[in-house]
DNA sequence: GTTGGTGTTCGGTTCCATCGAACATCTGTT
DNA sequence: AACAGATGTTCGATGGAACCGAACACCAAC
């Protein structure tokens, strides 16, 4: 933490923490930011005064907000997935079939994040939403997407990020974790039984393209419903299938690299 | 330029830049960076380092690229405008009536800035984007925000960022704007021919709601294409219904403050 | 082996980010 | 009106760290 710091501008982590902070706080002033990450008020307020002049802030009646220069950014990491772009139209389709939540994930950082969701007519109300951050050994997709990673990459992300427990259901066994795996890549889908939030259990199926990030697609629903026999055949049979539509439409889509022009 | 900036943090300008670099390039290494902004490797690879390590940053084989986290934020901003939301799909069905590219449009720091698209059958390709910042007083939308803003708010406008000439139509002179101004604050609508972009005419009518940013919804297309009949009534009055409409729906909005939750 | 390209590490120097305190401004309260 | 308690802003001194060049390590290609 404080050894290997030696090599980062301080300056600029404290510009992020306040853009978090904004971010956080849906919107601050200087002073509440201030507050809010425990730095002197002339800090906050040289940082934010440069980040405005660089319009990566706007005001709001007195408070600042972040400003449509992250969206631009935004709309251009989503182009940069075309696996969002191409995953999306059948993770609708999914939803309307399942009737529940689902959502387009990948790793980044060792970690698990929702790029993409579409609710179902029954879909349950989630926490979940594009950008959000979960740890990948805690949920079906995170599995998923392990399942088809060289152990040595699974250790290297136990080793940087741990094994937390959520939920008393939560894996925090590394063997265990390497069991479960290994089960995962045979069956081609992996499920979560409430193991990162009480209640909910989630089917999911990675999609693995060769030189594409690793992603995955889950279907995300009340511990009453993913269960019994919708989880022996139905369930797993229509995200696998969907898995793989995803998979062939984005290994024989253009190979035209992304453009930003429309 | 100079003399303003003593209280602005310049270790995070230069990250800033960074980041700017890295999406103008469509992804870059260290010192591809280094050269495209003019700045020594080291500085460049310590800025980096900090930005991947805070995770706003990912690699791929070899180059740096903006990550996840911007993609969070930009959705974060997409909701704060609720004007996107409500203004989408109206959007839309301009587009489907006029076969026309059709935008929605907000002023931030004294510039207009394109945030939501959608093209009709006849569409031609334009070279705007979500995020894509162009001067307000050479386009129809521009000049529709601008002609519902004070005149003092214009006059800094110019004064920031000048009256910039883009094609021969431009309009560079500041009287000749204002009576434009009053003209099209009197008709409800704004006509660009030709005055940003070489071929391209738009027209474009205000949506002004208290307590909202400066809105605009536009309609773009070839010059053959905008321009005699059509300006005279048929695209006007659809685009000053559509801007009416989405203004009432935002007026008549739930008035509940945007949450990040789905 | 050599060349030219990467990314990385390493210190010295100097600049500037930091921080507390003082100042300014505004709101609402009594 | 004067005040109290917020806010945002400015200021200046100090010490830390951002910057930069140079040296290093690495890799690929010819």
């Amino acid at each position: 933490m404080t050894s290997d710091d030696i090599v980062t501008v301080s300056a600029t982590e404290t510009s992020l923490r306040i853009v978090e902070g904004i971010h956080d706080l849906q919107g601050a002033g200087i002073s509440e930011l201030a507050r809010h990450l425990d730095l002197p008020k002339s800090t906050v307020h040289n940082h934010v005064r440069t980040l405005y002049d660089a319009e990566y802030l706007v005001t709001n009646d007195g408070d600042y907000d972040l400003g449509l220069r992250f969206l631009e950014f935004g709309d251009y990491v989503r182009k940069y997935h075309q696996f969002i772009q191409i995953g999306s139209s059948e993770a609708e389709k999914l939803a309307e079939q399942t009737g529940e939540r689902v959502n387009l994930t990948v790793e980044e950082h060792g970690r698990g994040v929702y790029v993409f969701k579409a609710n179902g007519s029954e879909a349950v109300h989630m926490d979940t939403y594009a950008g959000k951050r979960v740890p990948l050994h805690a949920t079906a997709f995170g599995k998923a997407i392990l399942s088809q990673c060289p152990a040595t990459f699974v250790d290297d992300i136990i080793d940087r990020h741990g094994l937390p427990s959520l939920t008393s259901q939560t894996i925090t066994d590394a063997d265990e974790l390497h069991a479960q795996l290994e089960m995962i890549d045979e069956q081609g889908y992996a499920v979560d039984q409430e193991e990162r939030l009480e209640g909910v259990s989630c089917v999911a199926a990675p999609i693995v393209v060769e030189g594409e990030v690793r992603s995955a697609i889950s279907v995300s629903g009340p511990k009453s419903r993913i269960q019994g026999d919708a989880l022996g055949t139905e369930l797993p049979d229509l995200v696998t299938n969907a898995a793989e539509v995803v998979r062939i439409n984005i290994t024989y889509a253009d190979q035209n690299t992304f453009d930003t022009s429309w």
